[in-house]
DNA sequence: CGACACTTTGAAGACGATCAACGCCGGTGG
DNA sequence: CCACCGGCGTTGATCGTCTTCAAAGTGTCG
């Protein structure tokens, strides 16, 4: 196969950085390309886990009921996110969440075995693969400690400053990528508990009009959001944040 | 240095399972063993990160503090778990929490170097690492979503469900391994809640009278915490569970 | 015996969930 | 073209849960 069928999306993945264009072209012959509907699952709660994949175009939700009816979001990735690592190389057997399509989504997948032979072959591989893996372990204890600690708005505002980063949103403007339901669920809060929050967030510079953000003095956010973690100095959202302000200041005083 | 020397504790990792005796010698002689006592504090938020480590015996607390104060307890570990990986392979530079050491703490350390040559040099331990720490990320997650869904008298009863498996404890009576103060602060809930949580676990049937825990009926807390994750068969803590269950109906019906 | 850390208990208040009603919008079908 | 519907979001009222503040009980150790 031609490398040039691989989108670009695939090509500059972290995943892949440090090893040769031809170690590179053969490990992805090992992937197929793979188009799924909005609404349909890429698999269930339950199911054995038998793919590695990368999210070409699209958007996919992990969530999980449980018996009550109830669903709670796990997770969102847009296209370049990876799924399924942390299942494979935990010898995990089963899926522990439902994935979703939210749009039209495009994958690669892999099958499992392919990713831990890349792992075993090529150290460079093994090595980002490690990395990515403890940036998620990061992420996601930082999550639990918010989650532990945080108010709703909080939570909320938080969230608006990482959309920032992930999408590479400009703060002082921007339209929400998914819909409030989706958001409330992702963080764990009833949709009345959100609403009523974007109210609330008005008193802290950030307007909600819509789907559409405003964020207006980042460095209260900041520091309202992360009075928890004061030195932030490894956070990538807030070295992201922090270069945003920077710049900000040289603009205009007020955006 | 004669390998006897190192803990048995160390030896039987399950980082290091895989490797060549030899090879597994080496690699040690790359540590050193370093005793602190009661109330010393390994490493503070925001100093850089130096080492990976091993704890030999006693038990360590992570913690952040933010500004108003207020500590949260991010984890606590005991002999045989390993801190500070992810911190590594995440390229992270300073860390993200304090270190203290609960009473008389022996650890192994290592240079951070240390651990990504390892990683580089043997793909066995590359995947042993790739492994722990996907699994690290694995329960990170489930915290942050029983964080984000559970009430405080479920967290406890599923905290409790967890220490047996960890501990290795008989869920029919067991001595709680830490203050009452240190788990609320690593459940994220205030002292006073913790307490008069366990007062309502009564009613489903978990006594607690002083430091020590009764769990009357097994299979009906599993079901009261974990109606969450209906499919459980992955989840180490369910499996060891479970495994208890089963042996607990081959003796008396009530313990 | 007193100091201190740890824990329990009570009363008040804040916060988020829940239930219910309604407004808005896009699509479908008559 | 309009009526109807369903998904989405807002708003209000109420209720339960957890936090907060305050006080007092328990235990250990010098």
């Amino acid at each position: 196969m031609p490398p040039t069928i691989y989108p670009d999306i695939i090509r500059a993945l972290p995943l892949f950085s440090g090893l040769h264009e031809q170690d590179k072209a053969a490990l992805l012959t090992g992937g197929r390309i793979c188009q799924c509907k909005r609404g349909q699952l890429l698999f269930h709660h339950g199911d054995p886990v038998t793919h590695f994949y990368i999210i070409i175009s699209g958007t996919v939700q992990f969530f999980r009921e449980n018996p009550d009816g109830h669903e709670k979001t796990i997770d969102v990735f847009k296209a370049g996110q990876t799924m399924c690592e942390s299942e494979i190389m935990d010898a995990c057997r089963h899926h522990r969440v439902n994935a979703i399509a939210l749009d039209d989504v495009a994958v690669m997948e892999f099958p499992m075995a392919w990713l831990k032979d890349a792992a075993k072959k090529h150290t460079a591989f093994a090595l980002n693969l490690l990395s990515s893996i403890s940036h998620q372990a990061h992420l996601a204890e930082v999550e639990a400690e918010h989650q532990a600690t945080m108010s709703a708005t909080q939570l909320v505002a938080c969230f608006m400053q990482r959309l920032c980063v992930l999408y590479d949103f400009e703060p002082a403007g921007f339209d929400l990528p998914y819909t409030k339901t989706l958001i409330a669920s992702r963080l764990g809060m009833e949709l009345e508990t959100f609403s009523r929050t974007l109210a609330k967030l008005k008193e802290q510079g950030i307007t909600v009009e819509g789907t559409h953000v405003m964020i207006h003095d980042l460095k209260h956010i900041e520091q309202y959001v992360c009075s928890l973690c004061s030195v932030s100095e490894d956070c990538p959202t807030h070295q992201a944040m922090a270069r945003r302000i920077a710049t900000a200041q040289h603009s205009t005083t007020q955006i």
